[in-house]
DNA sequence: ACAATACGTAACTATTGAAGTTACTAGATT
DNA sequence: AATCTAGTAACTTCAATAGTTACGTATTGT
């Protein structure tokens, strides 16, 4: 896996799990197949298990389940999970010091907002039991 | 500065010339203004000369100054100009081998290619004359 | 003519963030 | 008790970008 894949690993896994949402699978099976490795793939489901989408189970016959409905779960859930904004608000300084970058910050940093929310409007849209 | 921060020099610096376009600024001068290098100011404001937003002029009395008036110049078109695409899309292969991670790939390209399209044109509603 | 100035660019280094890895703990099942 | 699995911390590797050095090219002032 290269870069920012966290939302690929989990969108790809949750995907399969819609498909067959009672089968119980590990992170090794997973990592296996997504061709990265347990702990990655802990780390980044551990954020969908902790926004409530996953559910994981230790020990024998443990592993990973939908924690609902695959038609309940949109992309954008999966999105907002993850805490990862595409669309960062570029540059260093919350607080430039320069009055024209202040202003310029300012006002990029409220159209990226509006694309924010709009792009999470759009992955609201799909649920991952419909792409497939 | 930090990181992607090429965005934010672009605009801080054509935001400056809209408001004294008759001033030439040496890559020196933007560089220590912008608490960067003159390298990197150059190899950023060389994208937007190609793009046709700035002129340099070498020798004595030489610098960069905005190719054409302050109120042409959106900010769409330094976003363009740079090639940066803040909304890339996630994941690393073109052509996923698993059908189900093919598609769910598919949708997020659509997305983000119209979420792109948005933000273009959000950001061409305002010129670099008009923020300040 | 020539020195000084400024952009253009290649090549290298430093820094940063994410992925990958190792090692260990805690809980569940057989 | 042994085994299997997630949870997590600590470390290493890797890639992308910023920063730096060095040098070339063009222009201008003396």
């Amino acid at each position: 896996m290269k870069r920012n894949s966290r939302l690929s690993l989990a969108l790809h896994t949750l995907g399969h799990m819609a498909r067959e949402p009672d089968r119980v699978r590990t992170s090794a099976d997973i990592a296996d197949h997504a061709g990265t490795n347990p702990v990655v793939v802990r780390r980044v489901l551990g954020r969908l298990r902790k926004a409530g989408l996953l559910a994981a189970e230790k020990g024998h016959a443990g592993g990973w389940r939908l924690a609902r409905s695959p038609q309940e779960i949109t992309l954008a859930d999966v999105y907002v999970a993850l805490e990862e904004s595409m669309v960062a608000t570029p540059g260093n300084e919350a607080q430039p010091d320069c009055s024209v970058e202040h202003a310029l910050h300012q006002k990029v940093a409220s159209v990226l907002e509006d694309i924010e929310r709009s792009l999470i409007e759009k992955l609201s849209a799909t649920t991952i039991a419909e792409v497939r």
